[in-house]
DNA sequence: GTCAATATGGAATTTTCATTCTATCAGTTC
DNA sequence: GAACTGATAGAATGAAAATTCCATATTGAC
């Protein structure tokens, strides 16, 4: 065995591994000192190749791939490997300080507070997604529709509430005609029966998706009137409805999914909107 | 063989594979619709996962995997593999530019873009502060409060109301007994009316104040019925009539503040609350 | 209700890959 | 200049993984 009792601890993360390496650099007899090299300088060839085909493009053999693993430390290749490999998982440089910050926070001292914690934590991944999740160019053309709609009609049920009685209360604020479908049901029907093409729909649905929903966003696409949707998942029933979709994968804590991804969503599509309306009714004007 | 001559094309990154899959998704098999399914929503899974463990937490077989794979014209899993693997290497190639990234992204390059940027920015401020502004001994009480109320009252109205709308859909879910009032005007003071001491509220409100939502806190109040508050400001006049409260100041963007921090705050006072609830039944039950 | 076609589960097989072992080589010390 | 220490290459080994195959189950048509 190698050290029976660890001298130096085994690097956990990418960060710690990378502090070592360079530390140890200079030491380092030559075959190693190339892997060491190519590691740092091609981190995503380390995490998803073979050791044979990483031991060919850095041009040492299989077999000191796996004594420079060994030589930090770990058992093998593969579980410096995995090192490479969460590196690719975690995805933005602030989030693990956020992470790492929060768990040292005094919320963690109290019960409640890793409750509190992880509603943070999740609310952070879930924006730290959605920048990656939504296509610019399908967002403009989301406010395009919309801000030519005479009236946009706001469906949505349960979950998703809360997304468009926000929206609502902005279009309120920023006078754009709306209609907020969910509330009552029964006279939801009727509010749809006097949409027509001139007017659109933005439609919100997280799984379990709710079917009326879905069949609301149905039969306005049947009567084309245009319907823009924001979903969790690409098997949405909304999908095929609607002119524009987003899926938005929010984060969870404790198998409560966040709202912030979709809150913050909705906050700049209502504010594009209403700024692209304007700006069509003062073009409107100077003609 | 399968195909000497490939009738349809097999896809060759990540958006082509994705189209494809949700095109066919109708058509596809039970098993290879869930596969569908989970490859899109775990693409990450898919990258680092073996055969074996995919197959798992996904719950099929192996083969089931492979013939997925096969049925778009792969040769087999491993090559599927390929695409998802490529696909995170493409990701962002320098993770310290990454929050350069946000202000300079392929958003900006478009109108509404920079709109969308600046909300996704708020948030993200926004839950920072969170941590710190939040007292989680004050957090604690009021979890304490709420959690032994018969009913709880949410009290909001406009800007807030999309907050207590989301608790009130997930005490439903939770089974806590709950009334959401700021509806429908007129009916709000009859539900009111009918709370006692051995019930407690939970107000928000923030800047310009609903004076109703002032006034009705108020007179639970009086009423000895504890009043759990959320607001922006020390000086709001939630804060005397509440035991416990809480000031949390939203980042804003182009003027419209964001929901996140409150949103989260909302979610794990839900979540704390009724784990909370459930503790107490079950003591109670277990004399 | 029966048959054919297709889908599925699970074991068997084959391939691939990491690791280990041994011979050789280079550098260092006495 | 010989003996020793440590590094390296390359083949051998054994484990693990992907794939194939076959029996069974399910679905849909007549």
């Amino acid at each position: 065995m190698a050290t029976p009792e660890t001298t130096t601890e085994v690097p956990q993360d990418f960060e710690a591994l990378k502090a070592v390496i360079l530390e140890r650099k200079a030491q380092l007899p030559k075959r190693l000192k190339q892997v060491a090299a190519y590691s740092l300088d091609n981190p995503d060839e380390i995490a998803f190749g073979t050791a044979a085909s990483i031991a060919t493009s850095a041009d040492v053999q299989p077999s000191t791939l796996v004594r420079f693993a060994q030589h930090f430390g770990f058992e093998g290749f593969s579980s410096l490997q995995q090192i490479f490999r969460a590196r690719l998982r975690e995805r933005t440089p602030g989030y693990e300080d956020r992470l790492k910050a929060l768990s040292e926070n005094e919320h963690s001292k109290l019960e409640s507070g890793s409750i509190f914690n992880g509603f943070v934590a999740a609310a952070h991944r879930s924006l730290d997604n959605i920048a990656t999740s939504v296509d610019p160019e399908a967002f403009e053309r989301a406010v395009d529709i919309l801000a030519k709609a005479e009236t946009i009609y706001l469906i949505a049920k349960r979950r998703s509430y809360p997304i468009s009685s926000y929206m609502a209360y902005a279009f309120g604020k920023l006078r754009v005609k709306y209609q907020l479908v969910g509330t009552a049901a029964g006279i939801d029907d009727d509010m749809l029966a006097m949409a027509g093409k001139n007017d659109a729909a933005f439609a919100v649905s997280f799984s379990p998706y709710a079917s009326e929903s879905a069949a609301q966003a149905r039969l306005l696409a049947e009567r084309k009137v245009p319907v823009v949707s924001l979903t969790d998942s690409a098997f949405s029933p909304l999908a095929e409805s609607s002119k524009v979709w987003f899926e938005l994968v929010e984060a969870d804590h404790a198998g409560f999914r966040s709202l912030s991804a979709s809150m913050a969503f909705a906050m700049a599509l209502t504010v594009a909107i209403a700024e692209k309306r304007h700006r069509l009714i003062d073009e409107a004007k100077a003609e």
